[in-house]
This record gives structure tokens, C-alpha cells and sequence, in this order.
DNA sequence: TGCATGGTGACAGTCAGATGACAAACCGGT
DNA sequence: ACCGGTTTGTCATCTGACTGTCACCATGCA
């Protein structure tokens, strides 16, 4: 789910704002303290900010260029001035889009929709350890060395990688392998797991999934 | 010079909006025959295009659908249609921004100026390694020598060429080459990638498109 | 010692995909 | 409309990567 953070200081508006975003299906959060926004924002992790133009103190311009310093987290400006040259110069700043008020509330969640899929691409990579794990290249690759996994074996790391540390079970690899309704052969798995050892061994990984008997495995 | 493409009906708006371009500095076109436009838009050599909705004869929505098979020069929605949900659709069928009517020109200007700063990377000659790949001329050069794809060559070539290194499921391929209502074999694909490995072999590549089996193909 | 649980090398079947040949469809030129 | 070349889908046949099965082994627990 995408998280993102309003900062506008009108009331009214931002809590139309954040039900909008939050009745849409984001994770909506809202500033509501003005002093020392630009460290509230880089300290929340969220994936798009709304940011308006007109704040009391700072203005969202300066704030937008110190904040770009360090992140590249979309932006997205709002703002009521129709001085229009204030918004030239936020794109130049480094926004991602605009939009002026009163926003019309379609208009505004298609615009954060479509910035979300453009900067969707630089989504950060996996990783194990010090290696990089990509489902999209269906591969995994540690200085320089990569191994190509097929994808049953991809399907078992995924799974052994999103609980690394914990106990996934032999059934639960077994259900997102097969449909439940063919029947194979319980070994099938075993022999899958041996392969994809096989190939972590290469990596230089070699005992990186270890069997926790009578109850699955663990990805260390 | 940026060239823009103008695809609007309504004459007077048309021409207002070519004035407002020339005068800012772009180089603007309209279309002003409503027959076969794709074909037009095709032909056209630009770096943007602003294409009404509505349309006599067709609409803006299939036509964009149509073109993005073929160029992926950036789109710009005009619309004045007030049901929304036809921007949505259009965001998803390949647009780029949309902008609603009556526009407020200094507006108009900013998105295409945004756009086009968007689009501006990708825009960048394509290259596969030391080859030239040339998506007007349909053909890829390799120091000297040169092979003229054919059309559905091209489109699978630059889908993966897009995605370099990343797998490309043959459904995407599928989409991308035919309407999905028309039922082709499943085979033909395979065909088409096989004629394309051909040529790619004859510039020296003769590995470039690896098969991953019950995945997809990747560029390498 | 014996049984249960899982590991692993070897083998084999299957099916996704590859490819050569052919013909229909398409396209540009006259 | 006709003709030649090109493009592209279809068919038949082939190939090999993937993956399940099997047989046998290792480990550990009662």
C-alpha cells in the first residue's frame, strides 16, 4: 500500500485530503506541526508527497529544493496563487506535477496515480545479504557472478526471502508451487530446494537454507 | 526545436493553440484532414502530441491505443468531456498528461513543457551496445553492416530493448504485436522471435534474446 | 536397531518453444 | 487490376530445458 504525506496548513482542506487518499485505499498522513517540516519529511517514509506552495513560515518552493538534496521521493505541489510563474519554477525545483486549487478530486487522484506508476520503474531492488535478487531479470547476482533461477526456484526464494530468519513450511512452499489438486509427489520439493541450494552455493552462500526438521525451512 | 502535433477538430481552438505554441517557441502543426489520422500521426516526424478526445469519425482513446503499438512519442490528452472516467482510461491506454477544456493556456504550456522534460531521456538515440536502432528507419546498424526489420521484428525488438536485461513474458509480447480479440497460434511468436534472432545473429549478436521457459524471453 | 524425514544424483517424460517450409495476405509500382 | 516481392501466419516436426520420479543415502530420534 502507498503512503503518502500531505503538507497544507489549511485544515479544512487537509482532512478532506487525507480522507480522499485514505478512502482511495493510500496510507494517508498529514503534517500538522510547522516547525521543521524538512526533517518530518525526510523522516517519514512515505512514497509520494503532496506538498503546498503557501505554508506559514517556509514557503514550499525552498523547502521542495533542500528536501530534493536528499530524496528523490515524488512531489507533487499544490497550490492556490494565480501567479502561475510560482509554478514554472516549482517544476524547475524539482516537482513532479502540479495542481491548482480548488482540485477537483478525480483529477487529483489520477495525477497521484499517474506520477506513482511513472516513478514506479526505480522501485529498489531485493536483497539477500550483499546480493541483488530481481523476480524481473529472474536472477540473482553478487559481485559480478550471476545466477539464473527457473521459476519454481524463484517461487521458493521469494518466499523463504519475504520471512528470512523464520520457519516457512514445507506445505506452504508446496501451495504456492501447485495447485493443490495435482497431486505430486512430496520429494518434488525437496528436489527443488536441493537445486536452488545448489545454485545459493554457487553465489557463495552454501548453507543458506537450512531444514528445520518436522517443521520447514529457514533462509538465513 | 520541439515539434508538436495538433489534433483538434474544433478550428478556432486549433488554431489559437498553434499560435500559442509558435509564439512560445515550438514548431506546431495541425492535422486537418480527418482521414486516417493514425496514419498521419505516424508519418508525422514530432516530439509531442496534443490529441483531442472527441473526435469526428473516430476517438481519441482507440487511436491513441493504435499509435503507441507503433511510436511512443509522448501523448497529451485534450478533453472536454466532463465524465472523468474517460481520462482514466486514457491515462491507462498510454497518455502521457491530460489536460481538460477550457485550458488555461500558461497551464497548457507547463505540462508540455513537463512532458517533454519527462520524455526527454528516453527520447535519446537508441543504442543496443555498439548498434544503432532506428525506429524510424526500422533498422539497426552494427559498424557498417545493417538489418532492416520488419514491423512486428521492431515491435518485439524495442519491448525488449525498453526492458534490456529484464524478462518480457510472451503475453506482453502478444499484446503488444496483435489485437488481442484476433486469435493468432501461440506459435507465431515464436516465429517472429526466431526471424529476429536471425538478424540479430547476422550483426554479431547471435545470443541477444535468451528464452526463459514458462517466463518470458530477456535482452541481453 | 529401526523407522521417519529429508537430501541428492541420475533418469526420463513432457511440453514450451524453435525452426524450416509453405502459402495466404499485403503492398507498391506500373 | 495485375505482378513481383515482401511480410507474416500456419503447419509439421524437432529440440531441449525444466521438473517430477525413483532409488538410494544421510541423519537423527526413539
Amino acid at each position: 500500500m502507498k503512503r503518502i504525506l500531505i503538507i497544507e496548513d489549511d485544515t479544512v482542506l487537509r482532512d478532506e485530503l487525507t480522507i480522499l487518499l485514505q478512502n482511495t485505499g493510500y496510507e494517508a498522513a498529514a503534517v500538522t506541526q510547522y516547525q521543521d517540516i524538512l526533517n518530518q519529511m525526510l523522516a517519514a517514509q512515505t512514497d509520494l508527497i503532496l506538498l503546498d506552495i503557501n505554508l506559514p513560515e517556509t514557503n514550499g518552493e525552498t523547502l521542495l529544493q533542500e528536501f530534493r538534496k536528499q530524496r528523490d521521493t515524488p512531489v507533487i505541489m499544490l497550490t492556490s496563487r494565480t501567479a502561475e510563474i510560482d509554478e514554472v519554477l516549482s517544476m524547475s525545483f524539482g516537482a513532479d506535477d502540479f495542481i491548482t486549487k480548488p482540485y477537483n478530486p478525480t483529477i487529483l487522484l489520477l495525477r497521484i496515480s499517474a506520477v506513482l506508476k511513472r516513478t514506479a520503474k526505480t522501485a529498489a531492488a531485493q536483497m539477500y545479504h550483499d546480493a541483488e535478487v530481481s523476480s524481473v531479470k529472474g536472477s540473482i547476482t553478487r559481485n559480478g557472478s550471476e545466477q539464473v533461477l527457473t521459476k519454481n526456484e524463484m517461487i521458493i526464494f521469494q518466499l523463504l526471502l519475504e520471512r528470512q530468519g523464520e520457519i516457512v513450511t514445507r506445505d506452504a512452499l508446496m501451495t504456492a508451487l501447485w495447485d493443490n489438486d495435482e497431486f505430486i509427489n512430496d520429494n518434488a520439493l525437496s528436489v527443488n530446494i536441493s537445486r536452488l541450494r545448489g545454485k545459493l552455493a554457487e553465489l557463495g552462500f552454501p548453507n543458506a537454507i537450512e531444514t528445520r526438521k518436522k517443521q520447514g525451512y529457514v533462509l538465513k
